[in-house]
DNA sequence: AGGTATTCACATGAAACTATTCTCTGAGTTAGG
DNA sequence: TAACTCAGAGAATAGTTTCATGTGAATACCTGT
């Protein structure tokens, strides 16, 4: 078939997605399922922002995928809604603290917020106290009740501290018109613990846990989704069951089963397949774990890719490799391809994070009197392993 | 044998350094009046 | 004299190095039997 009439092909084939853009990670449906205990003590805490009262501050834990974003953004929604319609002088910023380049340090926070009222602040060379003066001054330029809502707040206290939280609880104390309430959002739920007590308390007026979803909600869940994604018996009957199943075995994550949905609906159509079927799923299953893997991989700096290509080429003979080993072989590798050599402590490093990204799985042992070290494996299937290693074999040598 | 003390090979932490990107300031220069 | 240019001082940030300290358990070394 030549590639023109496969382009007709194409084109005459009726999709069965009816509108994949309601499975992305951006769709904010009309209704949030099994949340409405939470939903009504956020509307119940953020309320009186509409009569011009601040709100308590308040702090909402749960593991990835329980829908924390999705109920914050739903209420925001409606509350600024009420506000158009009334009136009334509210202002509500959502943030999401790790995106890299954008909100991840205190400096560009508060460029990023100074940006939400309608004014730029250069990226660098200004001190940070121009830039939360920049900020005082437009905040309380006109009478008005923020809510500030911090996405994974705990990324970005784990990257600079806590200061920037205590400056921020005592924003409100600079200014005369405004009023200023946070709303921290984070997944992990212990993340108040290593906190200055000042800020806990000031931060954590109001405490909201989000609990995972069960196998059930994840289901009806997916079901309200697939009904507008995809077309009339698009789906094989079990599919929504068995992606849910697998995300329930996920500690609930809900993202994870939705993601898992459009994969397989991708993958699906790709094969010209007319409904979704179980085998679909699997095979979703396996493209997302290793698609994520490889992408994280070949995104790594060149320092990254050389660290772990030297884990992967050692690994196949091994089945425990230590960090000395690893540096040895690492160092070798710098040689061949012009990078200059990092030190040992570097290293160690970056063998964390890779642990950190899932890429190795990595702890740490004592083997007594010959010292102390990470003990990596490698967890990747055999065939991944030889894709990436291929891959960053090219890598390094451009 | 049983109990300590050592010791290894790193881990982990903190601070300092380097390079890059960007702003702001003020001295010196230029061009027009 | 006003406008312009351009070097230098300062900031923020990422990535790294340097220096310092921590650490779990296999071994070496005792000790008394």
């Amino acid at each position: 078939m030549g590639v023109e009439s496969f382009f007709e092909h194409y084109l005459q084939k009726t999709s069965f997605f009816q509108d994949k853009s309601i499975l992305s990670s951006s769709y904010l449906p009309p209704e949030v399922l099994y949340r409405e205990e939470q939903l009504r003590e956020v509307a119940n805490i953020l309320a009186p922002a509409l009569k011009l009262e601040k709100p308590s501050n308040l702090f909402i834990y749960g593991k990835t995928g329980t829908g924390k974003t999705l109920s914050i953004k739903y209420i925001l929604k409606s509350l600024m809604a009420t506000a158009g319609q009334n009136n009334i002088p509210l202002k509500a910023i959502y943030v999401n603290c790790k995106l890299k380049r954008v909100a991840d340090t205190e400096y560009r926070l508060i460029a990023q917020l100074i940006k939400e009222y309608g004014e730029e602040v250069p990226p660098t060379g200004l001190p940070t106290d121009e830039v939360y003066s920049v900020f005082y001054r437009l905040i309380d330029k006109e009478k008005h009740v923020a809510l500030l809502v911090l996405d994974e707040i705990d990324q970005l206290t784990k990257k600079i501290g806590d200061e920037i939280l205590y400056n921020l609880t005592r924003i409100n104390a600079e200014l005369k018109n405004s009023k200023i309430s946070l709303v921290g959002i984070s997944n992990n739920l212990v993340f108040s613990e290593n906190l200055d007590p000042r800020v806990k308390s000031s931060l954590s007026e109001e405490e909201l846990i989000f609990p995972p979803y069960n196998a059930v909600q994840i289901q009806d869940i997916l079901h309200q989704r697939a009904v507008i994604a995809f077309q009339a018996g698009a789906l094989q009957s079990g599919v929504i069951e068995k992606c849910a199943a697998f995300a329930a075995r996920e500690h609930g994550d809900v993202r994870r089963a939705i993601d898992l949905l459009r994969v397989a609906g991708e993958l699906a159509e790709r094969c010209g397949s007319d409904t979704l079927e179980l085998a679909h799923l699997d095979e979703a299953q396996r493209k997302v774990e290793s698609d994520s893997i490889i992408n994280a991989a070949i995104t790594q700096p060149k320092q990254f890719q050389a660290v772990l290509y030297a884990i992967l080429l050692i690994s196949p003979q091994k089945r425990n490799v230590y960090t000395g080993e690893i540096y040895e072989v690492y160092k070798t590798i710098c040689r061949q391809s012009k990078l200059n050599v990092l030190t040992q402590r570097r290293i160690s490093d970056i063998l964390a994070e890779f642990d950190m990204l899932g890429i190795i799985t990595a702890r740490i042992i004592s083997k007594g009197r010959y010292g102390r070290t990470r003990d990596i494996a490698v967890t990747l299937e055999g065939n991944l392993v030889l894709k990436l290693k291929e891959l960053l074999e090219k890598s390094l040598q451009a």
